[in-house]
DNA sequence: AGCTCATGGCGAG
DNA sequence: TCGCCCTGAGCTG
């Protein structure tokens, strides 16, 4: 259940795992068994993340292609893989190292015309140093979607999910319900850089951590948050319970059908 | 054991 | 906007 942060630090484990070297693919499930027979024996070129995507390529010119969606995972280990157990739609098996894909939303081969026009499709990355946050900017400040929304959206800003909409957001005193157009170029500016500085922590890490300083649980007294994805955030499902900066109960909206979050003090309409 | 929810996205209507 | 895809964790009982 990834965001941008941890496909890239998947890409980077995989790119280490099984670069440079002769590659067994298979899909215990069946479901991928067609694209594993076309890439199997092959030599791992590299593995790339752009956005929640995920492309490894292989010596003859074909890519596998993985978004995790919700359910998606990955399992890496040493050695021999192990035997199967469960729904094990896609394996790679080196002779050092093996990896397991589970419950993934999108599995396939694509030629390399075909992984770049996906490519093409998919929003500047906050994570890569080759986005180019001009093409957010224009989608931002002409449109009529509240940044709520632009901010989830894959082609305005890759990579970026529930969490560092709604973390993001709060740091900038910006209420998610706001149109893109309402969005001046300096908090576009602060936004972008934001997001950057965020998710780039996030990759080293393996977890979201939003909270400056001064707001973290020594400097204000309270005890550190325990929450499942393992980092500490302002406003991601403390719905129900005081701000920290301001002490307003936070809030908790749908917004197309997923879980919005903010505080109505800090993010004044 | 069964239920609900989750860091996502697509296609039908 | 809704339902579906598909898996696992964290509850409840």
């Amino acid at each position: 259940m990834p965001e941008g942060h941890v496909v890239h630090h998947q890409a980077r484990l995989l790119g280490r795992a099984f670069s440079r070297r002769p590659v067994e693919v298979d899909s215990p499930q069946g479901r991928f068994a067609e694209g594993a027979a076309r890439v199997t024996g092959h030599v791992v070129r590299r593995v790339e993340a752009h956005g929640k995507h995920l492309f490894i390529a292989f010596d003859n010119d074909l890519w596998i292609h993985v978004h995790l969606g919700l359910f998606g995972k990955w399992r890496m280990g040493r050695g021999e893989p192990p035997p199967v157990v469960g729904q094990v739609r896609l394996r790679l098996a080196s002779a050092t190292a093996h990896a397991e894909l589970r419950g993934p939303t999108v599995c396939e081969v694509l030629s390399s015309d075909e992984k770049r026009a996906a490519v093409r499709r998919i929003g500047p990355d906050p994570i890569r140093k080759d986005a180019d946050p001009e093409r957010a900017r224009e989608r931002v400040v002409r449109s009529s979607a509240p940044i709520g929304s632009l901010l989830m959206d894959q082609e305005v800003f890759a990579g970026v999910g529930n969490i560092y909409r709604a973390e993001v957001l709060f740091r900038h005193g910006i209420n998610p319900h706001r149109l893109g157009s309402a969005i001046s170029a300096e908090e576009f500016d602060a936004l972008w850089a934001d997001l950057v500085a965020l998710m780039v922590k996030g990759t080293k890490r393996g977890r979201i951590d939003t909270v400056r300083d001064e707001h973290l649980p020594e400097a204000m007294g309270r005890a550190p948050r325990e929450d499942r994805h393992g980092g500490e955030v302002y406003v991601y499902r403390r719905d129900g319970r005081a701000c920290y900066v301001c002490g307003t109960v936070i809030r908790l909206a749908d917004l197309q059908g997923r879980k919005l979050y903010w505080c109505p003090t800090c993010q004044p309409d």
